[in-house]
RNA sequence: GGCCUCAUGGAGAAGCGGUUUAACUCAUAUCCCUCUCAAGGAUACAUUCGCGGGUCCGAAUCCCGCUGAGGUCACCA
């Protein structure tokens, strides 16, 4: 006759730590009132989710507002889906956005007093504490293979009872110590799996920090808490890393909630206090009427790298986010829309239950707040550690005269109410790009210039021709406005766009039509930024280029 | 299918039993301003809070039922 204690012994005889001293080793922090302690802990599985972001995000934030720990730590214990490399891309990632940590895994090093902080380092504590429930009899081993749980899978979905490896379906459950005992003995494949001593009709009810209580129903599966290949599975995972690395909020998506009784069962039976549990909605998607999750396969925005190349500032990725968090940041923003984040004091309170749908207008307006409100030398600086990563074409621009870029990203910038041109770093090219000798020249020989069709070639010709003779740099902006009405006028113009609609007739045009006209010939399109700030940006030799350029063709 | 969660406009949402004629932001539309654009200003956009009952003098707000959407039922996290 085996025991408990012997089953143990002959399934982990390389263990011979105790639970006790894993909780000396890992004592409880010393941290003021208050203070909470959140990580965020992703697979290794691919780049950065948006949704992953978001959650990060939050945990960051809720660390960082009550002088606590946030932390990184790799749950890398399913080694079929992980891709390699990916963790340090995950951490690099997230530090691009401003969400770093003093403890946890860096990538190629980690630090802290809790670690390690990868999951298949932390092997050997996983099982002190399976050893630990082996020994009380709370936990099992199970030799069932693929094939009999899907047989199980199927009688009890004919029988329309409820799936799974519990009670009397447990088969292995029922097995005596000797016949386990003997089975490894003979070198048979096993699992570990999770005494539970729950019944499914009755309810527990367990505290969410967002959704208030849910009433539950208890965990009543032997679920898996060693895999075949020696590692946890996420459940048993949970428990252990948070316990004794003193997480006190698991934030986590709202797709947990259905596992949180096994949590409740696994942290009350091995004796560990419970979190605080903060399920967080999910990012959603609508596709044809329908929600839902933005998916990284399918959805170019659900990779977080999509907004870096296509240029969005990190600032306004972040305030988006943020608006979606907390239902009361946006008009905190709006009171505070230079204030720097970490000002805003996010609550849980405050999170929406179902999950918000992605809005990319949304996501650009706030962008394009954010960098009208970036000085000449923010802007510039950002825009080039942008284009050095993604925009050859950018960095060309800036590098070639970076005082001229910064005069031209200074056009009505500065100022009470900024221009809002740019919803991100890649749209800059196209709008400046007349500025660039080469660039102009480009334009201009691509397609006609789109001079008014309804004006005599000849009367632009000698507006130009005048205007280009009476140029002068020394005038303010209005004095030089009202000499291009005065030259208008001389040619037949109307000095408004009112006086102009009155009485049509009497008129060729209006000032808007002069200026259009000096418009094209400095940028070859009809829309571009002041003009009087063009003028004094160009060179003057580029002016007086362009001037006969476009005179010689007309 | 069982269980769980959620449900206010095109989107994010405020509201939590009585000055709510449902705040605010984005989007959209129209108008104004204007040298074009980007802005800025003004106005419009839910007769109604998924539907049906009930409680109450009074309900988006409380209760019940239904419906819809999402999640979950792995040796994945």
């Amino acid at each position: 006759m085996h025991t408990n204690e012997e089953l143990a012994e002959l399934i982990f005889p390389e263990i011979t730590e105790t639970v006790e001293d894993l909780e000396k080793r890992y004592p409880p922090r010393d941290l003021p009132d208050g203070a909470e302690v959140t990580r965020f802990a992703p697979s290794p599985t691919g780049f950065l989710h948006t949704g992953s972001l978001f959650t990060a995000l939050i945990a960051y934030k809720i660390a960082k507002q009550s002088n606590g720990v946030y932390f990184f730590r790799l749950e890398d214990t399913d080694q079929k889906r992980e891709i390699s490399g990916s963790g340090k891309e995950l951490v690099e990632q997230l530090e691009a956005f401003g969400i770093t940590q003093n403890e946890g895994y860096f990538g190629d090093t980690e630090k802290g007093n809790y670690g390690p902080y990868v999951q298949s380092k932390r092997s050997k504590i996983y099982k002190i504490c399976i050893k630990d429930l082996i020994k009380r009899g709370l936990a099992y081993p199970c030799f069932c293979t693929a094939k009999d749980l899907d047989d199980l899978r199927m009688t009890q979905n004919a029988n329309r009872v409820v799936p799974g490896y519990y009670g009397e379906y447990a088969k292995c459950r029922h097995l005596t110590i000797d016949e386990a005992y003997e089975r490894i003995v003979n070198g048979m494949s096993y699992v570990i799996r999770f005494k539970s001593r729950g019944n499914h009709n009755n309810y527990v009810r367990v505290h969410d920090e967002i959704r208030g209580d849910l009433n539950l129903s208890e965990n009543d599966q032997d679920i898996v808490i060693l895999k075949s290949d020696g590692l946890p599975t996420y459940h048993f995972a949970h428990l252990c890393d948070d316990h004794f690395m003193h997480t006190t909020v698991i934030t986590r998506g709202e797709e947990w909630i259905s596992s949180l009784p096994i949590h409740v069962d696994l942290f009350n039976t091995m004796g560990f206090e419970l979190p605080k549990y903060a399920h967080l909605p999910v990012i959603m998607k609508n596709e044809d009427g329908k929600r839902r999750k933005l998916s990284k396969r399918k959805d170019p925005e659900a990779a977080v790298s999509f907004f870096l190349k296509e240029g969005y500032p990190i600032e306004g990725i972040i305030k988006y986010l943020m608006t979606i968090a907390n239902s009361n940041f946006e008009e905190w923003l709006m009171k505070n829309p230079k204030t720097d984040i970490n000002e805003f004091q996010m609550t849980f309170g405050k999170m929406s239950l179902d999950g918000a749908l992605f809005d990319l207008p949304k996501l650009k307006n706030i962008c394009k707040e954010v960098l009208s409100y970036y000085t000449k030398d923010e802007i510039t600086e950002k825009a080039e550690a942008y284009a050095k990563k993604y925009s050859p074409e950018l960095l060309k621009m800036i590098e070639f005269d970076k005082d001229y870029f910064k005069e031209i990203m200074n056009i009505e910038r500065e100022q009470e109410k900024p221009r809002k041109d740019y919803e991100k770093y890649s749209d800059i090219i196209d709008h400046i790009k007349f500025f660039y000798n080469d660039k102009y020249d480009e334009m201009f020989a691509a397609q006609p210039l789109p001079f008014n069709e309804f004006i005599d070639r000849g009367e632009i010709k000698a507006i130009l021709e005048e205007f280009h003779d009476n140029l002068d740099y020394s005038v303010d902006k209005q004095e030089w406005f009202n000499s291009l009405k005065e030259l208008g006028v001389k040619h037949g113009f109307a000095p408004n766009f009112k006086t102009y609609k009155k009485n049509k007739e009497a008129y060729k045009g209006h000032v808007g039509d002069v200026a259009e006209m000096v418009r094209i010939t400095l940028t070859t399109s009809k829309r571009s930024p002041d003009l009087y700030s063009i003028l004094h940006i160009l060179p003057k030799e580029e002016i007086d280029r362009r001037f006969a350029k476009t005179i010689d063709i007309l």
